[in-house]
RNA sequence: GUGGCGGUAGCUCAGUCGGUAGAGCCCCGGGUUGUGGUCCCGGUGGUCGGGGGUUCGAGUCCCCUCCGCCACCCCA
């Protein structure tokens, strides 16, 4: 085989359409019902959007942004997320100077250059849903609730929601410089990969714990959560968040040691995790990020939304496929018919909206009849005469 | 990026000790039938992922490489 679809990339086949269409047809349909807006940015910006954003030290823009000069010299980045763009196209076209806040969806594809596994890919599709120009409290659980109503409407009922604060500029630092002096203080009950995350990126010192020695669990178990360490007003805005989210009725577990890879996120972060995906169980994360329109130059400005993989949902989904639509009419044409009256009647039905198909490939008649009940024919038509034609004209075609 | 497993027809796979490649499904034709489907008969379809090496001879052994999968890392 000569070509093949770059590594970590992948064709969506019609056959696969009717799955990938369901999701993603809930997902707008829910969209509207909770007053988000589409909106749609350029599959490439400065890269210093990214780099700006996401933060220097992150894996996204240390390791997996697709970047690239283009002829006129300038470095511009493939999109590795949806929110620092529709952020930038907020403040660009005054977006805050209109009715706050902006409630804003985009179903994407998205960048990432990393090893590919199954659901997870260098180019995948997400579903970015984000509310900016309002620090509320109750649009943090508005979007968790509309995610776990799509999974739900989607039939998708083995997952959990797990969630966290992770506080602002006014708690977080105090709460940094307490850990790492803790992490200091503990370093000979820590193992290598411990000490050395501890350096690196200390919030996730907690991640994948479970695969951690014993005494090390044990260790890390004493040390200061984020989550423990909120300021007043963090504190305050996550128990506004946790009680609309029991009264709408969505389901969640306390996670004090959930953080985000992206620097921009502040308070609420939360992750839904699907069944069975390995290592890639992530299936959406989403959080506050109040400080990220100021971060682009903008007036200070709150802002919070998720981002959740569609091929990943698409793989919590159970197998069933859902049936094509089929055709209204196949026309049968024996050898000898005449196609130029035939190519006449089908332009007639197509523009009085009646679906309609015929053989082009040569086919015996009993091959037709195959391929009209392949394509779901709703009636099949032999065109052994001009009246044939002329009748279904007349009795579809109005 | 590192380590492990894998790649044979469009799809799912078999292929012995190294001896010139097979099945089922799909697709096309025919028979049967209630002109589709079912059932029956036949047919098309392969650079054995790619390149190099060993050998009289490589799908099979060796090296490189590409792609997929798993783990790490990280994420959606």
């Amino acid at each position: 085989m000569k070509f093949e679809a770059p590594r970590g990339t992948h064709d969506i086949l019609p056959s696969e359409q009717p799955r990938w269409r369901r999701v993603t047809q809930e997902a707008e349909r829910l969209c509207a019902l909770y007053g988000y807006r589409p909106i749609q940015t350029p599959v490439f910006e400065d890269t210093e959007l990214f780099a700006r954003t996401s933060g220097a030290g992150s894996d996204v823009v240390q390791k997996e942004m697709y970047s690239f000069t283009d002829r006129g010299g300038r470095s511009l980045t493939l999109r590795p997320e949806a929110t620092a763009p529709i952020a930038r196209a907020y403040l660009e076209h005054g977006l805050h100077r209109e009715g706050q806040p902006q409630k804003l969806y985009t179903i994407a594809p998205m960048y990432r250059y990393a090893a590919p596994q199954r659901g997870r890919f260098r180019e995948h599709w997400q579903l970015s849903v984000e509310a900016i120009g309002s620090g509320d409290a109750a649009l943090d659980a508005e979007l968790i609730h509309l995610y776990d109503t799509l999974l739900r409407n989607l039939g998708v009922d083995e997952y959990r929601l797990e969630v966290n604060s992770i506080g602002d500029s006014a708690c977080r630092p105090a709460y940094l410089e307490q850990l790492g002096d803790w992490l200091r203080t503990h370093e000979p009950r820590l193992d290598e990969e411990t000490r050395a995350k501890a350096q690196t990126n200390p919030l996730r010192v907690f991640d994948n714990i479970d695969a951690k020695p014993p005494e090390v669990r044990a260790a890390l178990a004493e040390a200061p959560k984020i989550g423990e360490a909120l300021c007043a007003e963090c504190r305050a805005h996550f128990g506004d968040v946790r009680r609309t989210l029991d009264a709408t009725g969505v389901a969640y577990e306390l996670q004090p040691t959930l953080v985000r890879g992206l620097d921009y996120y502040t308070r609420t972060t939360w992750e839904f995790v699907g069944p069975a995906l390995g290592a890639q169980s992530s299936i959406s994360g989403g959080g506050r990020y109040d400080g990220l329109v100021e971060a682009l130059g903008g007036p200070a400005t709150p802002g919070v939304g998720f981002g959740a993989g569609i091929e990943r949902l698409l793989l919590a989904l159970d197998e069933t496929p859902s049936a094509d639509g089929g055709i209204d009419v196949f026309f049968v044409a024996p050898e000898g018919a005449d196609r130029t009256a035939l190519a006449a009647a089908m332009a007639a039905l197509r523009r009085a909206g009646v679906s309609c198909d015929m053989d082009y490939a040569g086919r015996s008649v009993r091959g037709q009849r195959t391929q009209a009940s392949r394509l779901g024919a709703r009636r099949t038509v032999v065109v052994d005469s001009p009246q044939a034609l002329e009748t279904v004209v007349r009795e579809l075609g109005g």
